[in-house]
RNA sequence: GGACAGGUGGCCGAGUGGUUGAAGGCACCGGUCUCGAAAACCGGCGUACCGGCAACGGUAUCGUGAGUUCGAAUCUCACCCUGUCCGCCA
């Protein structure tokens, strides 16, 4: 959610932020923003005058009850502002609702430095490791092979896109999740969190997963809550409507969970194994700061994301995403994508991204600066540290030896509880 | 799922239709006092929006949303949440 003002003293910044996502109908839309935002402003005036003039009528009965003088007049008089202030009410409701709406679909504003276009202008910033040249099989051979996720069987109980994992492919995601949680908060300084997997529909406007992309989402039937598509909507969440202490940010949050995706429209999109999945586990990452601090904070989160690989030997590369490609929330956005020598692929297994203000104005979550002094938004950031299916097929084929067999990165082995599979 | 009880400012806590944005206390900020601190005393102290260069003025806000009324923290209805007991249960 953008801050109002901007449509009456900054509406070029906007209307040039909706175009560098080439987002050029929403350009348009800022300008029917523009005129209701002043629309709303006369509603407002109007309709709080009348409500003064009430006010004071009232006051006015009230005196004279207390002092035994009649008040018919007043009352006669109020009684015809209060329908003067219903018809001001409702116009002021309906320039407001529309401009919400609008409001509500608009992308956040891209950072200066972020590239203007399509994914086709993303840029890749560094590359750690070396990529594998191809040759190895892709993950799925490697898994059925040695009986490490049953997609069949996933199939059968739930649909096609739910994975099924077994003996050292279960035991191996495990492992990943207690290495990453353990990194973060013993090294990082990150509190873990254990949070729900059904969320409000508030949670989901507050992060910015509605109400643009409801048809993404997983409902329930029986009652109001979505299947959360990351723990970033509990996570950030959790602190909606608080008012957070300034000396004790930034704050720092890590947290498991399964994520839930209807990936309605990605039919067919690299769909194979375990590349595209509704349900797939991850560790998130969230972080709350000072609006100066967060470009520091955003370059020091996505390190945490590439340490996570970095430990597991796994080739990747950072790639700074295009305002066209940048998520919806997001104000800037480094995507890590780990090489797979099997697919032969660059697989995207973490966003890490800086969200400004725009979700802690939608979700309402500010610090106090000082004691006393007024409160401010925050900005938070997320990332993914890491996400699972993806980073398993990586394992898989990256490190994959000539006998068939799967080595186990050392830094892993202590979790898994062996240097090997097959 | 059922039965009660309750949701008031950062916290505690008064307040059942008329200058109540809301007593009192705590916390916090500024000041007096002090070598300094504590105590005491004085003053200040929610948030959002609208107008204004500003000073300031206005409107809203007592879980949420509707309603009654000239006027609602106070009355009505619905919903949400919390607590306790019962039932069920990993």
């Amino acid at each position: 959610m953008h801050d109002i003002r901007l449509l009456r003293e900054a509406a070029d910044t906007l209307r040039d932020a909706m175009r560098r996502r080439g987002e050029d109908e929403l350009a348009v839309l800022v300008e029917r923003a523009v005129e209701l935002e002043q629309e709303r402003r006369t509603a407002i005036q109007a309709c709080e005058e009348r409500k003064a003039a009430r006010n004071a009528a009232s006051h006015e009965v009230a005196r004279r009850k207390k002092a035994g003088e009649p008040a018919d007049e007043q009352l006669a008089a109020a009684r015809v502002i209060g329908d003067e202030i219903v018809a001001l009410e409702a116009r002021q409701a309906e320039a407001q609702d529309e401009l919400d709406d609008i409001l509500a679909g608009l992308p956040n504003i891209p950072l200066p430095d972020v590239p203007a276009g399509d994914e086709t202008c993303n840029q890749v910033l560094r590359t750690w490791g070396t990529p594998r040249a191809a040759g190895p099989a892709p993950h799925w051979e490697v898994g059925a092979r040695l009986g490490l996720f049953d997609l069949e069987r996933g199939a059968k109980v739930a649909g096609s896109g739910f994975i099924v994992y077994r003996g050292a492919g279960a035991r191996l995601q495990r492992a990943l999740i207690a290495l990453m949680l353990d990194m973060h908060t013993r090294e990082f300084g990150y509190e873990e969190a254990s949070v729900p997997y059904f969320v409000n529909r508030d949670a989901m406007v507050g992060t910015g997963q509605l109400p643009k992309f409801e048809d993404d989402m997983y409902a329930l039937r029986d009652e109001p809550f979505f299947a959360i598509p990351t723990a970033e909507v509990p996570l950030t969440n959790l602190f909606r409507h608080e008012i957070l202490d300034g000396a004790r940010l930034p704050l720092a949050m890590t947290g498991h969970s399964a994520c839930f995706r209807r990936e309605a429209g990605a039919a067919g999109k690299d769909t194979r194994g375990l590349l595209r999945v509704h349900q797939f586990d991850k560790v998130e990452l969230v972080r709350w700061c000072a609006p100066e601090d967060s470009p520091a904070q955003h370059e020091l989160l996505t390190s945490h994301a590439e340490e996570v690989l970095q430990r597991l030997e796994l080739p990747y590369r950072v790639v700074l995403l295009a305002a066209g490609d940048t998520g919806f929330a997001s104000a800037k956005t480094y995507d890590l994508e780990v090489f797979a020598p099997g697919v032969d692929k660059w697989l995207e297994v973490s966003s890490c991204s800086t969200f400004t203000d725009f979700q802690a104005r939608r979700a309402n979550i500010r610090y106090r600066p000082e004691a006393g002094g007024k409160p401010r938004f925050v900005h938070t950031l997320n990332g993914s540290a890491v996400a699972l299916p993806r980073v398993v097929a990586a394992i898989l084929e990256h490190h994959q030896q000539a006998d068939g067999s799967v080595n186990i990165p050392p830094a892993l082995r202590q979790y898994f509880g062996s240097d090997r599979i097959g």
